[in-house]
DNA sequence: TTACTTAGTGTTTTTAAGACACTAAGTAAA
DNA sequence: TTTACTTAGTGTCTTAAAAACACTAAGTAA
């Protein structure tokens, strides 16, 4: 079966950069591509955008297909439309940035990609496409975001330590922050709720366990709150 | 002569949400459909993307189509992709928000559109399509841009005078600022050129002239810096 | 019991933002 | 030519936020 239009139209894809934490890095996750054009080189998880469904679940089901991930943090980050950004043919892409608590998510491999692997962000292969310009941009996004929106705790578990979410920061602005005025502000912000917990098996004293209330931020953002950490 | 291909495509459009200063009040330039869906009803101005054209080039096309509009800063927003947004097929939109200097640019309805008009942003009819939510995206990225990057300019002649450029900051913030602090913090930001020249023809003592430094400008954000108003 | 590691906590200093009112320079009208 | 009117232009004080800074507490491991 083939479709027939009056006009030449050029292929839509989404694209996904998808960052995770590891203990000492920020990461992202690349697959391998399995098919040509720049088959065997790395890429970005993300593949075309089927005419019944919308730019965000077709990034939501390429990550799921690619890369086995699912329920995370998606943000639209920009659109590419460069005219030859493809050597097949016109291929405008809309990339977006995903956040994924590594822990919670084992990678597998999976369709249209040989296979796919977390990189450290100052560690990446070459990228297939105009990838490694989409990736660049996602990083300085999720650079500036983080100053002023209470995304980080995407990256986290569930229920984490004051020190792991000052990590965090510190990991992606890759600066060192005082310790007493990150508590300070963080705490000031009344979004983190103390759970009644502590961390388990560190060979130390354990540190308290925090969440984020994530329905307060909801009800404040409804009603017009900025938020600058 | 058509274009087949193996699965269906969706339809690429550009949409424009134009801003211009008025003396009193912002202002954005919708045009009046000329054909359906939507016949007679306002819209942003906008187009299909042709395959062999940058998104960029065809938003700057459709505006000079459509209103004449020609060389205005023009920035991507945001990309629009629900399965329903169009009546006719599914139409993804990658929408763009430009500022003009009104005072150049007198408006002439033109192709595609039975008339071009310029409305108050608290004042416009209603939209076709879901362009009433582009629109309000604009103007709330518009107004966030205005705190910390100096994109005001944009929006005013080449000279201009500090009450001027005061003034376009409390139409688009819509909150009176303090004229001490105003002038202590635009001045201070080190962009803007004082000429010596002074306003002609007013009734009261004339204001000296100041010019955008657009060089330096771009020389600092080069080297990494960032701009807070 | 001692050494080691990370958790947790306030105060002071510095910097930036906000509030605030008068004189200067020009035009227009009496 | 004097007077009234309008907008330009200018500094200081107050307040709030950010940054700098060091010790004690609690737990583990040797």
């Amino acid at each position: 079966m083939t479709f027939t239009y009056e006009y030449p139209r050029g292929a839509l894809t989404v694209d996904c950069v998808v960052f995770g934490l590891d203990e000492e890095e920020l990461k992202v996750m690349l697959i391998q591509r399995d098919l040509p054009p720049f088959e065997g080189q790395w890429a970005l998880p993300g593949g075309f955008v089927q005419v019944e469904e919308s730019l965000e679940d077709a990034a939501r089901r390429e990550l799921q297909e690619e890369t086995g991930l699912d329920r995370v943090f998606l943000e639209q980050l920009y659109t590419f439309g460069n005219i030859d950004r493809d050597p097949r043919e016109r291929v405008v892409s809309v990339a977006y940035y995903a956040l994924v608590k590594l822990s919670n998510h084992r990678v597998h491999a999976a369709t249209d990609a040989r296979d796919a692997a977390w990189f450290g962000v100052h560690d990446t292969p070459s990228l297939a496409f105009d990838h490694a310009k989409i990736f660049s941009l996602a990083l300085e996004r999720l650079r500036n975001k983080l100053r002023y929106q209470p995304i980080g705790f995407e990256l986290l578990p569930k229920k984490f330590t004051l020190s792991q979410l000052q990590h965090l920061y510190e990991i992606v602005l890759e600066r060192p922050l005082d310790k007493r005025n990150f508590r300070k502000r963080v705490l000031g912000m009344g979004l983190l709720i103390e759970t009644d917990e502590v961390e388990q098996d560190v060979a130390h004293r354990a540190a308290r366990l925090y969440r984020f209330d994530e329905r307060k931020y909801r009800r404040l953002v409804k009603a017009g709150f900025h938020f600058e950490l």
